[in-house]
DNA sequence: GCCGTTCGTTATAAGTTGTAACGCTCGTAA
DNA sequence: TTACGAGCGTTACAACTTATAACGAACGGC
């Protein structure tokens, strides 16, 4: 930040009432969900009319791709700096947890049901390949590398998506179920799927967690 | 009056034309998302204008919420059907999957992110609750029960959700794996964050199933 | 101090959900 | 067969929404 000098008034004007406006728009969000995100609402909230806003937003769709890409900028430094306190993924997967229960709904903006026409900007997929680096980090630390499983050797042909990560086919293996069984029990959590059962949801996501991180030594039986 | 074993005229175009406003609301919901979804639009495509449908429907709420039911009946009786062709879990895991796959957004209408304020009805948490059962018996029948974990002791002291199904702990564990694992990786694949990566979901998801079946010999030592 | 960029305003268009009031139609019952 | 009434579809309206256009005012760089 050598060159904040240069800001002018105008330009710090307005990127703070941008702010502002993403604010009110996260707690909006945070309260009643993406789709009930209304820029009149958050005019009227600021004191002033409807219109005004799209000065700083070209339109709804705009602030929301804006809140998604912070959503991930978030996660993306929370996951890193839980990465960065040691090389257990235990840490990792809890940041996650805490990070999504901090707030439901973002998470849900990155992992949710998705708009089936929209595409995500270049700015996103780039946080989510930073994200999936830390993610290749944290596995590739702990793991014995049993016998390799169909699943490998096809992620060993298409590992575009870890094109420069020096991962083995395996911790490729491991990463995508890191993540996709964690999201598995936090998706169902933070939907409400678990809410008349009864049992603590914490518990079911830690045996998730130890089952990922003890299952790795003793590898299924490859049998078909 | 009393005995109308056949439905009078009116009621019989009562529920066709309800039905014709279901089928358009689901092409919509497809192409376009729950979030999309507009009453105006299905009654300009039946011919007919904005109001008439509240004939037929309270409101916008009220035809999603029949939507929701419907889906959840739809799976209830594609699993239902699944697990009545044998034992194994796995038909009643592809049989998940291809009901997900035919109709993405019906499924993210069931699983999906949710609205915060909304409370489902009750005939919606007795199919869900039939679901549950019918995973019980599908994880019930093969299972070598190995040691007990801290989840099983939990789980058998909440049982609140499948206390009329005479199930171990061990298999109430395995339900619920079963279930957030599957989840897990079809969702994200729903949502498209597996497009530009190039592996095959497909992959995955079977490799997710058969550590689902194989592990349950050799469980996890339980170290902490 | 001028002048232009930027901001906030009101007015307007085209949508949406949902209610109200008015006829028409059709089935039922006498 | 006729008459009645429930149900259906209509238009009109209110209260929203997103978004654009045009106007005036304020603010800052020069």
């Amino acid at each position: 930040m050598a060159e904040t000098d240069t800001e002018t008034p105008r330009e710090r004007y307005r990127t703070q009432v941008r702010a502002e406006i993403k604010e009110h728009a996260r707690e909006q969000i945070a309260t009643a969900g993406a789709s009930a995100l209304s820029l009149n609402a958050i005019a009227k909230r600021m004191g002033l009319s409807g219109p005004a806003l799209y000065r700083y937003y070209a339109g709804r769709d705009d602030l929301i791709t804006e809140l998604v890409e912070d959503a991930y900028r978030s996660l993306a430094d929370t996951l890193h700096a839980a990465a960065a306190s040691g090389p257990d993924p235990r840490a990792l997967a809890h940041a996650m947890r805490g990070w999504a229960l901090e707030d439901p709904q973002r998470y849900l903006l990155i992992y949710g049901t998705p708009v089936p026409g929209y595409h995500a900007p270049d700015h996103v997929t780039v946080i989510a390949n930073e994200l999936m680096t830390t993610l290749l980090d944290a596995c590739s630390a702990t793991l014995p590398d049993g016998p390799v499983t169909p699943l490998d050797t096809h992620l060993a042909n298409h590992r575009h998506w870890a094109a420069d990560h020096p991962a083995s086919p395996a911790v490729l293996h491991r990463a995508l179920t890191f993540w996709t069984r964690l999201h598995g029990v936090l998706s169902l959590e933070l939907a409400g799927h678990f809410a008349g059962m009864g049992f603590d949801p914490a518990l079911l996501f830690a045996a998730e967690l130890e089952d990922l991180l003890t299952d790795g030594g003793d590898p299924p039986t490859d049998h078909r």
